[in-house]
RNA sequence: GGCUGGGUAGCUCAGCUGGUUAGAGCGCGGCACUCAUAAUGCCGAGGUCGGCGGUUCAAGUCCGCCCCCAGCUACCA
């Protein structure tokens, strides 16, 4: 091995409060994509994902239930690990931020902030509404005849004063800059990485890192009346799971900096500009990259609770199937990009590309093989142009694969691979099996060994989309769960002629539509 | 308003530093095949490449102006 093989790859921690929709899902399915991609590939790989546990919000739905806020997040943050096994993920460690490791590590990045002069005490002055619970800028407001503010929601605002311990993060907009400047790849999409500059370039203002409203959250260290920013809470995490604020040994010597911080588009700035400011100015590394993702919208419509079509991943893989829904995620929309759910598009990518591409390639050469070949990996003779062209295809797969999930291209990835299974039923028809059947039966041996041959190089490739039928898959080419990393890929580990295989069964049936419609 | 990215076949989109008849998938039409999950393969249908003007021997591909769409324009997460 070359140097050290590791990826660290991190989803947001979710904020309690919210339900589990289809946004997080999309999220960790990402993650989770990249996480199994890499192990296959033989990296060391940490993939974390968690709960954002701090703040009023959940001080306040915590109240309302009457209870005391550690037994309300231990309760709603279930949810959130039920639905990583609803999903097939595969995360390492699962942080919460009301964790003990995580209180140690916050306070020691604040301390560390504090004793290099990043953080000082001030007043935090601004409008606020106390009906919203929020701040909002001057901007914002709307005057009214009698010389009032008003929020964009109509509440009323006040100008209000607290004391409140203030980040410099003016100081660190240049550095940014140069950050940014020297590392291309640490925003992606292009178009983010675009408006994060402009917006440091704008100039940043010194942040308010603390909060005495409420008590929910990781107390300032040496100053109980302050609780942290949330932001500053929640980023920390990131480090904290790899053993900060020991930076000397184990997971933090390994892992550290993270390779890829996925988020959605809407928290791309604090990943972006507070977080590595944080880092910098508390003389830790930067992670590597921060990828924003796009939102989806649901049968064209944009999704919202008060409008409630919120989609529920449970309800999509229930109907669906889990590989089913997995696959279309990562499949239907340029990585990136907001994307729309339709049942249609869902049904047609569905039938079109798993049952039908897919499915049925596997079926029809399995079931040939099954029925023409003793139910046995085939024996092959010499191979044609037309199957060294074929196999060359399926062995190249992983190239294209591997260079497009460096940059988080799941849909170029999937495309390339679907390039070979329409190549493979095309090269089924050109050479027709069926006919050699009955005129060169050696012949219709190595046609089917060669398919054979690229079923598994695709299966392999396409394990980390869908893991469960992949496995299935693999399974009945009768290939070992120690033989299905990307080692195993080319001819020296090909399939073995004549070792038994099982009666092919269909692995991705087709959508049928009930009798009422949906 | 400012900044950024877009407007290419019915739909979703590729088209790198300008150069032979503008591409893919889906959908549609026709043909072939019958191993297979009413699956597959082949062929085709001709889109003023948002509009106008310009640079060039040559422009979706560069420049200018205009129209339309989306995102960003700081402290709820």
């Amino acid at each position: 091995m070359a140097g050290p093989k590791r990826y660290y790859v991190t989803t947001p921690i979710y904020y309690v409060n919210d339900v589990p929709h289809i946004g997080h899902a999309y999220t960790t399915l990402a993650c989770d994509v990249l996480a199994r991609f890499k192990r296959l590939d033989g990296y060391d790989v940490k993939f974390l994902t968690g709960t954002d546990e701090h703040g009023q919000k959940v001080e306040k739905s915590a109240q309302d239930k009457g209870v005391d806020p550690q037994a309300f997040t231990d309760q709603v943050s279930q949810r959130f690990r039920d639905l990583l096994g609803t999903m097939n993920f595969t995360n390492d460690d699962f942080i919460r931020t009301t964790e003990e490791r995580h209180k140690i590590s916050v306070q020691a990045l604040w301390d560390r902030l504090r004793e290099k002069g990043e953080i000082y005490l001030d007043n935090y002055a601004g409008w606020y509404s106390v009906r919203d619970e929020a701040f909002y800028a001057e901007s914002e407001l709307t005057k009214k005849p009698d010389g009032s503010f008003v929020a964009p929601t109509g509440a009323p605002v006040e100008w209000v004063e607290e004391p409140s311990y203030f980040f410099r993060l003016s100081a660190w907009g240049e550095k940014l800059l140069k950050f940014y400047d020297e590392n291309p790849d640490f925003i992606l999409p292009k178009s983010r990485r675009n408006e994060v500059v402009s917006f440091v370039s704008g100039g940043l203002q010194d942040l308010s890192v603390s909060r005495t409203t409420f008590k929910w959250g990781v107390p300032v260290p040496g100053d109980d009346a302050h609780i942290m920013y949330v932001w500053l809470d929640a980023l920390t995490n990131y480090i904290t799971a790899v053993g900060f604020p020991d930076e000397d040994h184990g997971e933090f010597q390994t892992y550290w900096p993270a390779d890829l911080h996925m988020v959605g588009k809407d928290i791309l700035r604090f990943h972006a500009v507070y977080w590595p400011a944080f880092l910098m100015a508390a003389g830790v590394e930067p992670p590597k990259r921060v990828f924003a993702h796009g939102w989806w919208t649901n049968e064209g419509h944009k999704i919202s609770k008060s409008l409630g079509n919120v989609i529920d991943p449970i309800e999509l893989v229930e109907k669906y199937g889990l590989d089913a829904v997995r696959y279309f995620l990562l499949r239907e929309v340029p990585f990136g990009n907001d994307g729309d759910f339709s049942h249609a598009a869902m049904v047609a990518r569905m039938n079109g590309e798993l049952a039908n591409d897919l499915g049925n390639l596997a079926q029809r050469v399995l079931s040939m093989v099954n029925k023409n070949c003793d139910g046995a990996v085939p024996r092959h003779g010499d191979f044609t142009a037309d199957d060294q062209e074929m196999l060359d295809a399926a062995h190249g797969i992983i190239h294209k694969v591997r260079e497009h999930m460096d940059v988080q291209g799941f849909n170029h990835a999937i495309e390339d691979i679907w390039v070979v299974i329409r190549a493979c039923n095309g090269y089924v028809d050109r050479q027709a099996p069926w006919k050699l059947k009955k005129e060169d039966p050696a012949r219709m041996g190595t046609v089917l060994y060669v398919l054979a041959e690229c079923i598994r190089h695709i299966a392999l490739v396409l394990q980390p989309f869908m893991p469960g039928s992949m496995s299935k898959m693999l399974d009945l080419l009768e290939i070992s769960t120690e033989h299905r990393t990307f080692d195993f890929i080319g001819y020296a580990h090909a399939l073995e002629p004549g070792r038994a295989l099982p009666a092919p069964q269909g692995v991705f049936p087709r959508f049928v539509e009930d009798e009422k419609g949906d």
